[in-house]
DNA sequence: CTGAAAGCGCTTACAG
DNA sequence: CTGAAAGCGCTTACAG
């Protein structure tokens, strides 16, 4: 299926590099000593020249770059220049997932859209890297990028060993949403009192039934109840957190863990929940707005109303698309929102400011609860 | 508003980069011949126990290994292994917006997945590129970021000081939806042909009143009717081509530029199109899937119903989320469904061949026709 | 299997 | 304002 045709008159016979493109450039890649030679000047004014960070006669400039233009120079070679310089311009993005499986999630889309804008205006651009595998250790992109600093963006799980060796390689390190990482800076949500906030107001709402999906507590993809032993073994550290905000005001609340954060991941979780025979929460709280569409999705499948029957709440405030519940009355999720691209851009700052070698500031953010149609009081007791 | 609280606890008085962490690493950061010292080994030895590029012998790998841990030596310094090998293992990847408008559009982000499978696969890693702005040539990382290999995606318009620039570095380009760029390895989709055959299909249903909403011409984000001169002096290949597509079919049909590819954008120009007092279509093709939602939502602001009053055909095949279509009976956009994925994938792949110095693959996709529920017959002429 | 040598292309003090 | 020199850190033929 991934096997295109050859457009017809696309290719024609000829490699297309090989056309020829005003000045000629026959033999090796042409480099400064070359055009310095040419334009009669030194390498050091050549280097000048093409950098601007010395004075230069005008008359000196103008013979480099007709030199340059002369022999096709394409201005200096950034390998070069970054190893002389000791820096790249370059910010690695590492994040936990597949790429492809990354750009599939909104949160790291909207995260890396401010990291981005920050970035950018710097004129620092953005090497994407996925965190290195357990059993490739001292192999890929994270090991030997080039990068002066590394935004790590929804890295829960798995990070131990992208930090070991960017600490190894004295990469500076911001984290997005990590437990505090020895040598990185933070750039941190309150998970823990937004979920308590949440769980308060379903508490409000009369609802003493709540159940928790939650994100995965590592690398696994298990799904399933989460039992002590299991929490215990958690490394995912927003997960855990906005587990405990939750159980700070339900402390039995029972959870289940998702693999991953997609609508279906959600419906997964939300089929167990409403199966037949099973006693039903009034009240679920989903630890991201893709898996409790997912929640909403499977109450409605199981012919339960929401939120007359149960309720659900979310968490991040992202718009999501699900055709199931475009045929709901549902319009709006009622969840935590969070500051995306206000984070990416602290992160961004933060790493630039770590290049510069000025102190970077850690940086804390706040979620508020959006009040949307998926949350109301709880339903009568049925023997009440 | 975008001054974060500090956090409380998370800065702690010391600065993260200095915690110490296991062996010392004072002074400079050593490099290889410091390791090959300390190993009692040479440096090429040293190079060799960690590219593995030769043969060593399991006693001085150890030492090396030894000596490197000892040191808190990280590995080779990727600025200098690149520039001795004249590669870096980047792929650039370049884009016509700003990367957070970029990220904005799921188009780019489904071409974007696509490229990361292939290149991750590869232990290539993507560098995310603008397109350099006119004003700005001779600056900014499409200039000076190391880069192997460049993948132009979604640049339709300004594309050509980025290929001067890449032209004049000698870096391979493969282009996306680009005309046939001189020197690059195109990747194309079947534009024209497609268009026409959603024109066919609305001339089948009975359609003689078709109106165009085009993607923007160029970059000057202008919108309103597309007149011939409008039409002689835009730049955009693919706007153009799925114009011309259209007119093979409706040669008359008139044409409205959108400024952008968003739904907003969409719902802009519908509602020029039923204004009141103007003649309305019967059919509108939209040139993207979210310009026809705007195009949806607009017509149904104006008391229209979609597709008994007016049909509208979009463009790509992607998961559209308006909230206003959710409260129409609206379920599936008829759209050309085309596929993203597989065009990152083949550009990802020809850039690595040309990486390797092998012949490039010019790749041309399809799109297929996908019947949703916003188109129909032609409604009753009134007067007929 | 190991070592000595050369050089990738640039920039930056330094002296004029 | 310009030039000669040194060196960033590595890898790769090449000889042993």
């Amino acid at each position: 299926m991934d096997h295109p045709a050859t457009a017809p008159g696309a290719s024609g016979a000829t490699n297309p590099r090989d056309h020829a493109d005003g000045p000629a450039r026959r033999g090796p890649r042409p480099n400064l000593a070359a055009v310095a030679r040419a334009a009669g000047v030194a390498p050091s004014t050549a280097s000048l020249a093409f950098s601007g960070a010395g004075p230069v006669s005008d008359d000196a400039k103008a013979r480099v770059l007709a030199a340059a233009a002369e022999l096709g120079y394409g201005g200096p070679d950034p390998r070069a220049r970054s190893l002389r310089r000791g820096r790249s311009g370059v910010i690695g993005v590492v994040m936990d997932e597949r790429l492809s499986d990354a750009f599939r999630d909104p949160v790291n889309v909207l995260t890396l859209d401010g990291i981005a804008e920050v970035a950018g205006e710097a004129g620092a651009s953005l090497l994407l890297v996925r965190s290195p595998l357990d059993d490739e250790h001292g192999a890929g992109p994270i090991v030997d990028a080039p990068m002066d600093a590394v935004v790590l963006v929804g890295c829960n799980v798995r990070i131990d060993p992208a930090v070991a060796v960017l600490r190894r390689r004295q990469i500076p390190v911001v984290a997005i949403e990590a437990d505090d990482i020895e040598g990185a800076v933070p750039v941190q949500l309150d998970n823990r009192e937004a979920s308590h906030r949440a769980a308060s107001y379903l508490a409000d709402l009369g609802h003493t039934a709540v159940t928790i999906v939650t994100l995965p507590l590592d690398a696994e993809r298990r799904c399933g109840p989460v039992d002590a032993d299991r929490e215990a073994s958690g490394v995912a550290h927003t997960t855990l957190e906005r587990l405990r905000g939750v159980r700070e005001v339900y402390p039995d609340a029972p959870a289940i863990e998702a693999a991953g954060s997609s609508v279906e991941d959600g419906r997964v979780a939300g089929r167990t929940l409403f199966a037949e025979g099973a006693p039903t929460p009034t009240a679920v709280v989903a630890q991201s707005d893709l898996l409790a569409v997912g929640v909403v999705s499977a109450a409605l499948d199981a012919g339960l109303r929401v939120p007359e029957d149960v309720s659900v709440i979310g968490f991040d405030g992202i718009t999501v698309d699900d055709s199931l519940l475009h045929r709901s009355p549902i319009r709006q999720l009622t969840t935590l929102v969070q500051p995306f691209e206000q984070k990416g851009r602290a992160a961004a700052r933060a790493a630039l400011a770590m290049l510069e070698g000025a102190e970077p500031q850690p940086a804390a953010f706040r979620s508020e609860l959006r009040i949307g149609d998926t949350t109301g009081p709880v339903r009568r007791a049925l023997g009440g």
